[in-house]
DNA sequence: GTTGAGCGTT
């Protein structure tokens, strides 16, 4: 099933840690991979959600991606752009690979982007990497989102100068 | 020196 790292990412979360203070993201891993491949489920009747869907239309893949920029989560803090690019290097051409960093405190916030020249380098990436460890964390990929759309928006075209002379325009005809 | 929600600077 298609599930969303963001989702996955707050039930792993949120859940109640582990008995094992060491292997949580162990435990997580082995309940993601779990939980796709046990399709054993003891239906006593047919399920709706199947005829819903129709025949043909597969739930398990997932759509494709928009734009070859991905939102990497889930980073260690000590986690840089350098361990970030070497980590998604072998699995296309990089444009971009940077970890966001607070300007203020100059640490990493756990989260950065990369960039790849086409879109299938980037679901290739993305599914390689998804879920996957590094620095001892595991980090979710996902699509970015664009940051930007219209910076610098101009709705005026005439009124640049401040329109004063329009008043003398009207005329009060007294 | 560090523990966890989220989308970046030019």
């Amino acid at each position: 099933m298609a599930l969303s790292s963001s989702l996955l990412r707050r039930l792993l979360r949120s859940s109640t840690p582990v008995s094992s203070s060491s292997s949580t993201a162990s435990s997580i891993l082995r309940a993601t991979f779990c939980s796709s491949s046990s399709s054993s489920a003891p239906s006593p009747t047919e399920s709706p959600l199947s005829s819903v869907f129709g025949d043909g239309a597969e739930v398990s893949n997932v759509p494709p991606l928009t734009a070859p920029k991905l939102f990497i989560s889930g980073l260690s803090r000590l986690t840089t752009d350098e361990k970030l690019k070497n980590a998604f290097a072998p699995f296309g051409q990089l444009l971009e690979a940077k970890v966001i960093t607070d300007r203020i405190s100059g640490r990493s916030k756990g989260f950065g982007f990369v960039r790849y020249a086409t879109l299938e380098e980037a679901e290739n990436a993305r599914q390689e990497m998804n879920a996957k460890f590094l620095d001892g964390w595991v980090i979710f990929v996902d699509p970015a989102k664009p940051r930007q759309q219209k910076p610098a928006p101009r709705p005026d075209t005439d009124s640049s100068h401040t329109g004063f002379t329009t008043n003398k325009t009207v005329g009060w005809c007294g």
